[in-house]
Order: C-alpha cells, then structure tokens, then sequence
DNA sequence: TCCGAAAATTAGACAGAGTCCAAGTCCTAG
DNA sequence: CTAGGACTTGGACTCTGTCTAATTTTCGGA
C-alpha cells in the first residue's frame, strides 16, 4: 500500500476492530501519512494543525487504543517521551542522541544470536535493538 | 571485587575523577552494594531511609555525573522513568512489562550481526538490546 | 588555625508528559 | 424520535525531572 487517504483509514481501524471515529481517523492518518516516529505531543500538533478539534486526552486514549490493537507500536528511547511507529513489522532503530531524530533499520540482514533461554512461564513480547550514535567529534 | 564498603566507593570515585562528598559515597554505595538497576527515586528513598540527608537535587546531579564520568550507565526501558545500571561492561537488558523487573543479560554469547553502515560522519554511542517478557497466559 | 574562593548541596518553584474524572456529545438500533 | 452506550472533552492532578538563588562544605594557602 502506497496511499494513504482518511478512506483507507477507516478500513484500517476495522480490520484491526477498532471503531473508526473523526479523532481516530485522523490520528492514523497522521501517522501512516507520514511514515515517521511521532510523539503524543507532535500527534497532537499535527492533528490539530487547521482547526483545534481533539483533545489531548483523545490523543492519548486513542495511541493505547492502538497500541493495544496492534495497530502500532511504542518506541522508547528519550528519557522524556515515547515515540510511536506505525511500522509494526519487525525492525530496529537508530537514535542520534544529540538531535533526537529516530530513523528505522531494517530487520531483513541483521540477525541476534546467542541469547539465552527465557526463564519458564515466560514469553517474549518483543525485542529491541536500539543503535545510539551521535555526530563524530570534529 | 566482591564486596562493597563506603570507603571503595570514594577509592572509586576517585578513580573517575569525581570528589567524592558524603552524598555521591551514598549515592554509589547504593548503586553498587546492590548491584541492582534503580530509578532515581529509588535511590533517593534508599539514601534517605535512616536520617533525610540527601536531596532530590543532588540525587539527580550525581546521577548525570556518575553517568558522564562512565561509572553507571543509563537504562531507558520504562516510559516514565530511567533506570541507572552500575554494570558498565557490555551486556544487554531483559525487562518483564507486566513487573517492571529488569535484569541481565550477559553480552558473552549474544551476537549482532548484520548492521548496516553508518551514516558518514557518525559514530556508535552504544548498542542496547532490550527483551521485553511478560509472564505466559494460563 | 583562620580565611576566602570554589565546589557542592539545598528547598522549593517550575516544566512537561501523561492520567483521571465527571460532564457533555455523538451515534445508532429500535 | 428516543434511549443508551460509546466516545470525547476540559481541566485538575500526578509524577519525573530541571532550575535557581541562597546556603553550606571543602580545601589550599597564609
């Protein structure tokens, strides 16, 4: 899929049983239309761009919502904020640590080996690889 | 070294070129003592438990400082607060969502392979490997 | 020992992210 | 058209972490 409309949202929010209201199909829009790494806040920017139209404690309801659905996933790294990718396909991240900028890497060639066996009763939710980098000192 | 007394750490502060008060002993004594992973706000409670004798202030100080002279790492794993790590040597984290619990895992056998290159003109700061578990549905 | 400067610590005000709640609005089935 | 559930809202609130101006501690030199 390479276009992202409101209309696809809607079909979107439906296959992942989510009921697709005004807010929430503008929220994944927000996210799908622009490939990227957002922050509530910047979510909450975007979406209210023209017109203030969905509050804050929409915007956060409608992220765990989507969270819980699978429809996107969290990415921690800033002490400060949470950041979340509509990508849910398994990859990895960098962070550079001096601008805050988050980009992807994907999954396909890179390969960890070697960890140890879970403790029983325990499953894993995910896996998290975080490349941090910063701009070479001049 | 196996054992932990308030005189080493001022002996390891020391050696990180950190002057070692009676605030930043306890702080590292509480870190190393334990070697455990806690939060800032654990610290504080920790080093506060007898007599109030730290602030939260200093706890927040000596923590970024203990964190630029390389003697305690950073842990972000939880959306809403940082988790300190006096274990520097490479290794990687396992943290169980549903807890908040988050241990070792030794870096010994684990292999990552397959990173792509970095961008020109950037360098690694570091690579954190995060498992996340939860306990497996009955 | 005493002094002054620099370093460290402090309380408390502040900032920003995220949560909570009670009230109001919007569907939608009947 | 209406009733009820689902959804949204503003605003108060909590919590982690930062900042600042004032005080205390440390420490080398006289």
């Amino acid at each position: 899929m390479h276009h992202y409309s409101r209309d696809n949202m809607a079909e979107l929010l439906r296959a992942h049983d989510i009921n697709p209201t005004h807010q929430r199909i503008e929220i994944a829009y927000a996210l799908f239309s622009r490939q990227e790494h957002l922050s509530a806040d910047q979510v909450m920017t975007i979406v209210n761009d023209r017109h203030a139209e969905t509050s804050k404690a929409t915007v956060y309801n409608t992220l765990k919502l989507f969270l819980e659905k699978g429809l996107i996933r969290e990415v921690i790294v800033d002490p400060s904020k949470v950041f979340y990718d509509p990508n849910t396909g398994p990859h990895h991240h960098l962070y550079e640590v001096d601008t805050g900028r988050l980009t992807d890497i994907m999954a396909d060639d890179v390969r960890i080996e070697g960890l140890p066996e879970l403790p029983k009763g325990m499953e894993t939710v995910g896996i998290d690889l975080i490349v941090r980098v910063k701009r070479t000192a001049q």
